[in-house]
Order: C-alpha cells, then structure tokens, then sequence
RNA sequence: UGGGGGAUCGUCUAGCGGUAGGACGCCAGAUUCUGGAUCUGGCUGCCCAGGUUCGAUCCCUGGUCCCCCAGCCA
C-alpha cells in the first residue's frame, strides 16, 4: 500500500455491499454493470457510473458487465454501440467478454412475460396510449381499471402472441402488469411491459415487432446476467417496487438489488442528451468532439487524460444529494495530472516583436531548456535565440500597473532560458497606438545557467526566436454557458441564451517552438507561463493547431482584477 | 394538498450520542529562471423550532425548503 493513497471513506453504496457481503445475500460475490443505451455518445456523467461500478468490481474482486440497454428500436444505432466501446476503452476500463446486449435477451423477455400473463399477473390493454394516461389517474388522484382489465388468461395469450405475430399496428395493444390501479407510486399503475413497436432494430432486424419497456427488461437483463448489485440514478428510485415486483413475479433465480445515487452535474454545462443533442444539431458546437462539450469525446479532444477524468470522479463522491460540482474540480485534476506528465515548450499567443539591440545581427546560440521541471527524466533539449524574438503582448506596458513585474520602459526582466533584458524603447503605431515592437538591450553576463549573475529580477518572460519560430493557430476555450447551474428544465430558447459567446476564441498568429511541428495529434504540452494546449487532429503539415485544455492558474490576474 | 428521496463550509464530501474532518476554492506567507509547481498558516458550515440526554449534526416531534414521478423514453 502507498502511503500516498487517501483513505476516501466509504460511500454508502459500498457500505451496502459490505453488509451484503456479510449477510452472504449474494454469497461472495459482486457483479455490477454499467448499461448504457446506445442513443448518444457518452458523457463525464456516464464516467462516474463507469468509475463506480467498474470500480466497486475491481475493489472486490468482482466483475462489471458492459450491458447496451437497446430495448428501443427508434433511437438505438450501432454507430452508438461502437462509440461508447470506444469510450469505455479509453477511460481505461475492460469487460473482458463480457458485453451484452438487452436485446440479446429479447425471447427470454418474451417468454417471462407469457409467464406474467399464466400467472395473470399481465393483460393486454387496447385503450390508446391517449386512454392509459386518462386511466392513470393524477398524482392525488387514484386511477381507474382499463375494462379490458379482465380479460380471461387465454383472450390474453392469445393476444400477446398476435401482437408478436405483427397482426396490429403500432399502439392498437400493450401488455401491462396487472398491479394496483390505486397505488400512491404511479409506477405503480398497470405500467406497459410490452409495445409494438414496427421498426427495424439495429441488431434483431425485423425480428420482432414487439418490444419489451425498460422497467420489464432492466431488472430481467440484471438478473440474467448475474448481478448483485444494479446501481443507478435517483430517479429510478421509485421504480425500485416495481423492479422489485418483476423480479419475485418472474420467480427468478439471481434477485439483485437495485441501489440509487445522483448522478453528476457539472457547472457551466449540460449533461442531458437531449441538450447536447440540440447544441451539436443547432450547430452551437461543431460535433460531439467539441472540446467545449462534456461528452467524453469531447473531453478527450480537448485534451484531457483518462487518469484526470478517473481522479474526478473519485473526489466528487457518491451520495444521494443533488449536487452541482465546480468546472474547478475537474480543472484542478487535469492541472495536477499534466503537471506530471507535460512537457514544458513555449509559445507566444499574441506575438510582439523584441529587437535586442546590443546582440550581433546574424548571430544564434543554442541554449538548454528543461523538458520538464517535475520529472528529469524528460531531459533537456535546445533552443534557439537571435537578436530578434517574440514576446507576449500582455508582458509589455507603457505605463506598467504596480506589481506588474514584467517588461515596461527601463525595466528588465529574464527572459526564460536566456538572458536578462532591458526596455530601452518602443515603437507605436502612431495611428493605433498599439505597440508594434520593443527596442532592448541584454546583459552577456546573465546568460542562463551562469551563476554570476547576482542580479535577481523579478519577472521571468517565455519568448521565442523570430526566426526559428513556426506558425501555429492556437484555440481558446471558456465555460459553455454562461450560468453555473442551467437547471434540469429549459427548452431551446433557454439554452440559446445560456450560451457563452465566448466559449471558443481562434488565435490565428501564435509562434511556437519549432520542434512542435513533429508532434502528433493528441499530444500534448505545457506552454509555459500559460497552460496546457494539446495539438488537435485539424492539424495538417504546415498549420498546427492547439487546443488549450485549461490554463496555468494565474495569480497575477487575480490581482490585476482589483 | 398522493408517493418517493434529500438538506453539513462558497462547491463537493465525511461523521452513526462525546472537540464537526478532508478535498476543491479563497486569503496570507515562504520558495521559485513558469506570477506555474511546491511548502507553511488561515478562512467560512450542521435548514428551523421544540423535546429526550450530563452531552444532539446524529435520536424524537413539528415545520421549512429542494429534487423526482402522471412515456407505449431510459
């Protein structure tokens, strides 16, 4: 055992399984499954059920199913399937051989059901789905029984395998559970265990035309495969007494144990599919992989490492309360993971001219720069310097504010690496105003690495050589939208307001180090004094693109804003 | 005004009758050739009101607020 490792208390989830495990409820054994419907690409949400359920079976010593909950026809694809195999495999976790499919279990759910309707505990309704919801009552008000409510066990046999026999259209029947018209718990009220559906199932084909609802196919799915424990979000935590029902009425064998949490919200963002839905469809975001997205695609584009999404999702916790978790805890785990791992190059964003006066035209030294100050292992590499380098805009001021340690006239500062320099004079552009390029002088005796140098300067600027320098578009990213808590409601028009108009921001005129023109896509690095950029697939071989994953905490903007 | 859940620092999360702890964040300092990282120190919290108890975040009673449920979605 490290000594590092923190000793997270454990959530009550865990503490269930342990009291389980003691009662022997499921012998010794824990198996838990992460079961996706394949209708979207997975998100940072998905990610905390995967890290929990994956990772209660490897804390004791159990298995985790990867089960596609495809029991809907007319949403489900294998585009989607594929993805979140995708997905699952990059956040680093494995089912062995174990992947499963509702839809696997489809004859099975058949036969359970002609099983319900023996025992008559299911009929099959024909009043329209308009008629069900009349029937169903309200939330203060008990419902009424369908009048086909009675049907003899043979009219509904019979019945339920005309349906199967495609002999009806969509909607003219559905098979219900016969349970409790009066129940406080709507769920309670005769729910639908079978529909027809007419579609083409992306795996069964035309097989069926009947399909079985989630409520009759979850705890079924569950319980076939074996598992202990089937955790999920809050609010199937009313349907539990009828996942609870499905089970002792279907006499199953494996009865597991249906265990719920809330599920992650993010500030800033969305997390419903539905709403990433309509920001990839209206355009808002240029695809599923748009770094600004919370989908693990787009997470994975921006830059961001599978460990630093898995160290998240352990330090936000499993509990039952709604909770809405600060952009700042997922930004801290990836600082903190690339801060590792990152190499360290720089880059000037907005480019300013530096002309170094006292340094011969035409002369250029190699100097050494670190990889990367956390791990010598990275080693060191060379760098290029001339009379003529680029600097940040921002580390220039005419009239420098107080506590700016940076350049401004008669200043000096260190540039990284190299030597200090002075401000000795600026150009303008006499129309603008803007500064167009500086006039310094350096100091030989300064030169990096020499010790003499007793002069200490408060500042130390990244820089690169004008001449050595490639071109780079360099792409910024803020919060999505612009509130931190959008809510679990609000249509299009909301969401459109929401949006943050400056989410993405192009830099096109960036200077890089030229070595980052051997990068590959995906890589990534620190730019020092700056953040951590990854290079983007859009790259092509004479235009770099980063995306900036998130930047250096910066203390000199806080103090600048007051 | 039916049923099911939930309320602890700004944000998450521990606590299970005995000094309210951790993380993120924030503030201050040290250090630093990244205003990064690191290291110190500090900050703010038990929804309310009663009750039981020597002692209550915890147990009881009564409130308040928030979330979920009336799909043939999951």
């Amino acid at each position: 055992m490290s000594s590092s490792d923190q000793h997270s208390s454990i959530d009550f989830i865990r503490a269930k399984i342990i009291a389980d495990l003691e009662s022997q409820k499921f012998g010794k054994r824990v198996h838990t499954r992460f079961p996706p419907e394949p209708n979207g690409h997975l998100h940072i949400g998905h990610a905390k059920s995967i890290c929990l359920n994956f990772g209660i079976a490897r804390e004791f010593g159990g298995l985790c199913n990867l089960r596609l909950d495809d029991t809907n026809p007319t949403k489900e694809n294998m585009e989607y399937v594929t993805s979140i195999q995708e997905d699952l495999q990059w956040l680093g976790f494995d089912w062995d051989d174990r992947l499963f499919y509702a839809s696997d279990y489809f004859e099975q759910l058949y036969q359970y059901a002609v099983m319900l309707i023996q025992k008559g505990k299911a009929y099959v309704d024909s009043l329209t789905a308009e008629e069900i919801r009349l029937y169903r009552g309200t939330l203060t008000e008990p419902g009424r029984e369908s009048p086909h409510r009675k049907r003899t066990i043979e009219e509904n046999l019979a019945l339920f395998s005309r349906m199967r026999a495609r002999e009806y259209e969509n909607g003219v029947h559905v098979l219900r559970a016969k349970i409790d018209m009066a129940s406080p718990n709507i769920n309670l009220r005769d729910p639908a265990l079978y529909r027809i559906r007419h579609a083409t199932h992306y795996r069964t084909g035309e097989a069926w035309c009947v399909y079985p609802t989630y409520d009759f196919a979850h705890p079924l799915s569950d319980s076939l495969e074996g598992i202990t424990h089937s955790l999920c979000t809050l609010e199937f935590e009313d349907h539990r007494p009828l996942y609870d029902w499905v089970l002792r009425e279907c006499e199953v064998s494996c009865h597991s144990q249906q265990i719920e949490f809330a599920r992650l919200n993010l500030g800033h963002t969305v997390m419903s599919k539905r709403k990433l839905l309509q920001l990839v469809e209206e355009g808002h975001v240029k695809g599923w992989d748009d770094p600004r997205l919370p989908t693990l695609k787009g997470l994975r584009r921006r830059g961001y490492t599978p460990e630093a999404i898995r160290n998240f999702c352990e330090r936000v916790g499993v509990a039952k309360r709604d909770s809405v978790i600060e952009m700042a805890l997922l930004e801290h785990a990836i600082r903190e993971d690339l801060n590792r791992s990152a190499s360290r190059v720089m880059a000037v964003l907005h480019p300013l001219k530096v002309i170094i006066e006292n340094y011969p035209v035409g002369q250029i030294e190699e100097l050494e720069a670190v990889n990367n100050p956390e791990d010598p292992s990275e080693g060191k590499r060379r760098i290029s310097f001339c009379r003529e380098i680029y600097i940040e805009q921002e580390d220039f001021r005419e009239d420098p504010p107080k506590k700016f340690f940076r350049l401004s006239p008669g200043q000096e500062v260190r540039l990284r690496y190299a030597y200090i320099i002075r401000c000795v004079g600026f150009e303008k552009d006499p129309q603008t105003g803007e500064v167009m390029a500086l006039r310094c002088t350096f100091d030989p005796d300064t030169k990096s690495g020499k010790t003499q140098s007793s002069r200490k300067v408060k500042g130390t600027l990244h820089w690169v050589s004008a001449q050595h320098a490639i071109p780079a578009e360099v792409r910024l990213y803020e919060a999505l939208l612009t509130q931190s808590n959008p809510g679990s409601g609000g249509e299009l028009q909301d969401l459109q307001m929401l949006l943050n108009p400056h989410s993405l921001t192009v830099l096109s005129g960036c200077k890089v180090e030229p070595d980052l023109s051997k990068a590959t896509p995906g890589s990534r690095f620190q730019f020092e004094r700056q953040g951590y950029f990854c290079l983007d697939p859009d790259s092509t071989q004479d235009k770099l693109v980063f995306n900036r994953t998130v930047p250096l905490r910066d203390s000199w903007a806080k103090i600048e804003k007051e």
